[in-house]
DNA sequence: CGTTCAGTTGACTAAGGTCAATTCCCGTGG
DNA sequence: CCACGGGAATTGACCTTAGTCAACTGAACG
């Protein structure tokens, strides 16, 4: 199970065995069974997570209506990023759609690893680097595309989030109501 | 000049007057006149700037029609950043609104400083947290507001854009056209 | 079988896009 | 000082897309 998450690193950064034995010991198992929560909004989040297997989605909930921002499958890490680096309560919610293991590291330690070891303090850049440039990507999808065409993305893309996940989820993904996501369905096979 | 970089950058971490020094030795001024370019797509972008005074417009070209992403005032840092990370040619066009003066740090300089002590290792950490939380806070506003709400928001949070851009230009960065925004603003006036 | 809930469809509405015309503003040159 | 030109902003007419609400279908599951 641990390779996994050693995989996924080692794509930021190579780390030797002992520097990986330092980082690992911090590891934090945990299993979030189907529909329950990694974190409420409210609450303060104070880890990184990496899933080892499973199924999270990430929403705020809005005059009782879930936004969903993204889907989250195995070997991607996920966290309530912002309220971790704040300190301020979390605006999102992380909830389990699948029954899902994660391994998670909590913030105290990996300001110490930062401390210990330049290489962990470059792990955390590279890592936040790589969110950037995730948000940074889906910023523009949104500001540039149609829901039509982000639609199409997906299907291009992201297959596992269509073949895994209900369509009204997919469409509060896109930004748009289930029905409004229905039409676009309907349109697009009419072509 | 530099007074301001630094302070600019001791929100984020206290440099010893020494470490400004090594920092500091690598930059570079420069001048952007109205109308020009800081970078444009297609090209690398290989440093981030700081805009000690002026004003610029960061935005994407597609179809001929602009879609801006956002403006960047005094204090400011600023860059094609995710061409900066990844070494991939610029999508974005950086433009000057007004006669501008930038500080600029090249790449090569940066990861030199990155490896030579962890605190600039730890600069590169924060800048980029820094700027992760900005692009989520402007993703969740697209996700989750309207127009009129984004608009009402600028009001509030922005004076500075509102009374230095034109409308044709807020529109865009809004995500709508002149018109709409014309419209916004019609229907706020006669509540 | 019923119940439940996702997904679709229809009728209607609202917001914003598009295109064209018009007005407003401002700088420049006569 | 005025007149003109050009771009910004507004307005109007019409269109498209998605939201809303309600009804209906269909599949899953007890």
């Amino acid at each position: 199970m641990e390779k996994n998450i050693r995989n996924a690193i080692s794509n930021l950064i190579k780390f030797t065995d002992s520097e990986w034995l330092e980082i690992s010991k911090d590891f934090i198992e945990k299993k979030i069974e189907k529909g329950d929560f990694l974190i409420e909004e409210g609450e303060y989040c104070n880890y990184v997570s990496f899933i080892d297997e499973g199924l999270l989605s990430y929403y705020y909930l809005v005059d009782g209506k879930k936004y969903i921002r993204g889907f989250f499958f195995d070997n991607d890490f996920i966290s309530s990023y912002t309220s971790f680096l704040t300190n301020e309560k979390s605006k999102a919610y992380i909830q389990a759609l699948e029954n899902t293991s994660i391994t998670l590291i909590h913030k105290d330690k990996l300001s110490q690893l930062y401390q210990k070891n330049s290489k962990f303090q470059q792990l955390g850049r590279m890592f936040t680097e790589h969110l950037f440039m995730l948000v940074s990507e889906k910023y523009e999808d949104l500001l540039l595309k149609s829901p039509e065409e982000r639609y199409l993305n997906l299907i291009e893309n992201r297959s596992n989030v269509i073949q895994n996940i209900p369509q009204y989820m997919i469409a509060s993904y896109l930004g748009i109501t289930p029905e409004g996501l229905s039409r676009i369905r309907k349109r697009l096979t009419s072509k």
